[in-house]
DNA sequence: ATAAACCCTAAACTATGGTTTATGGCAAAT
DNA sequence: ATTTGCCATAAACCATAGTTTAGGGTTTAT
């Protein structure tokens, strides 16, 4: 009647290693799943609906400390939803942060990718290389390059 | 007439640790970072620039080893540009496959928010408790809950 | 009834990206 | 000239997030 998953099966529908999900279970974020009278770990389809948000939680960065903190809340009802808001909120906010940030630095990489991609490519690298070369010879400091 | 720059300076202004500049330069990433007679580094506006894109992959989360061969490539002039671009281009559909993980992920954390903060939280939350409990329940296995 | 496939724990090990400590030289202001 | 601040290296140490290994049960198909 109720669906349950081998932890075999579990690692394979996350794309995540059997022993990284033994290892959250010792760092404390299944406290929810269940075991066999053989002491097998046996997940229910809520088991999987958790650990999703534990994916999407690390897939965000958000450290196993505080996914912990975030399951342990679950456990505990209803009477944690303010506290498991106002961690989301949080972990929110560090989420836009990193957006911004690969943002930002993806445009300088397509920059650099385009003027390498350019057809006077060779030029603005050899006029940086000699400008570069110009000024550690003006200071009387070694030159870097390993060309010739 | 030219100007340079201390450890400290260059730490200050790129928000590293002085550290871990003699670290990235430990691993190689620093191979055009010139030093005076006392032994000092000695950091011109040009090893600014490159320290600059240094950070920028960095904070894309390109490992240390691969920014090191990008840096190793620049010292070695105009001949590895088609290099460069091919490892610039491989890191550029990382950092969109990690934007939209992000995107996805923060999704569904915007959900869970606003689930949080509907009118009627306590009872999508409750309602969700008590599925898992029937279902643990109906498979003869513990309740996870740690209510009352 | 036995081999193959699967599960368990505990503990050691690994990779990555640093930080800290110990020891000592150099530089600038008093 | 000496204290204070800054710089250096080498080596040990740390945190995080796992992976691997050793030793041993369980389940399933033949």
């Amino acid at each position: 009647m109720e669906q349950t998953y081998s932890i075999k099966e579990v690692a394979e529908y996350f794309n995540l290693s059997i022993s990284t999900i033994r290892y959250y279970d010792k760092r404390g974020l299944l406290p929810f799943v269940s075991k066999n009278d053989a002491g097998y770990r046996i997940f229910t389809s809520s088991d999987m609906a958790l650990i999703k948000t534990i994916c999407c939680l690390k897939d965000t960065s958000m450290p196993i400390r505080d996914i912990k903190l975030y399951i342990d809340y679950c456990m505990e009802g209803t009477k944690s939803i303010d506290k498991r808001k106002d961690l989301l909120l949080k972990h929110k906010r560090q989420v836009i942060l990193e957006q911004q940030t690969l943002e930002n630095n993806l445009k300088e990489i397509n920059m650099k990718i385009d003027r390498y991609s350019s057809g006077n490519a060779e030029n603005i690298i050899d006029t940086q290389i000699k400008y570069m070369q110009r000024e550690k010879k003006n200071l009387h400091l070694a030159d870097p390059f390993h060309i010739n």
